[in-house]
DNA sequence: TAATATTTAATTGAATGCAATTTAATATTA
DNA sequence: TAATATTAAATTGCATTCAATTAAATATTA
């Protein structure tokens, strides 16, 4: 390889991967659509209906994105009335977002989803296992 | 699994795959901040630094961009001096990217960059094609 | 040719995403 | 305790990202 060619798109990992991501997150839109929230609500929803309370800092550390994504977020899932935000009687400077019934309920519409997006990916059961792996192993250190 | 294991993050191929292409892109930072390049000009840079000339559909096509994030993008490194933009005499809806002088120069200080991401990602180089292979099957069809 | 359709960028608007700073609360230390 | 340091969110500012619309130019069709 060239040096010339080591500046090309196709040889660099990181572009597929940052395309690879678009895509399946605009692939999900006609699904969210449905039930009224963007990728990110979606994802910070996932994290609510598993564990229905959390506060932003947990949030973020679980969803890699901080208070400067997840302040507007959390304030327009609250006025879709999906959570409540408040702070901590122990420590005044935690805010604890806790799903509401809504919120709750918006889950059995949300289940359907993943299957959805299943059956949009042309990868085997044994593939999508490897390159969760191999991603993985991409983001250790 | 569960229907519930179904909704959680962990069970999800898209989400690692958004983190790791956030976390890539962030690892790039460093090295693009000492040419005083975005992640999303530097990949613009190169298809022109490849290519010298294009329009901003044949790189809205490389890029998997549309004009709404292309045409701020090219004006912000038309401001630089890297590129100039001129409408095509044949047909003035085309809009002509070139690359400067100063463009052309910037790649000597680029091609630095590929080497130094490789050296910041642990995967071996089959797996790198290997996952670069699984990418390219997620995004068919 | 005149009317219509298509194409290409630009624009608009909403939602991220992140670095850097600020604010307020709590913890630590002198 | 008083001063300082740390922590958690919020805020600010800049750069995407994309859907939808607009505007202008070109192509097609009646």
């Amino acid at each position: 390889m060239t040096i010339d060619d080591r500046l090309k798109l196709e040889n660099q990992l990181c572009f597929p991967l940052y395309v690879a991501s678009k895509e399946v997150i605009k692939r999900y839109r006609p699904f969210l659509d449905k039930i009224d929230l963007t990728y990110t609500q979606y994802i910070a929803m996932m994290v609510l209906w598993e564990k229905e309370t959390i506060n932003v800092k947990d949030l973020g550390k679980r969803l890699f994105l901080d208070s400067g994504t997840l302040t507007p977020l959390l304030k327009s899932l609250e006025t879709k009335g999906l959570v409540n935000r408040k702070r901590s009687k122990e420590d005044e400077r935690i805010l604890v977002v806790t799903i509401t019934e809504k919120g709750k309920a918006l889950k059995e519409e949300a289940v359907k989803i993943p299957e959805k997006m299943a059956s949009c990916i042309k990868l085997s059961p044994e593939e999508a296992v490897n390159l969760y792996n191999l991603i993985k192993k991409l983001l250790e250190e």
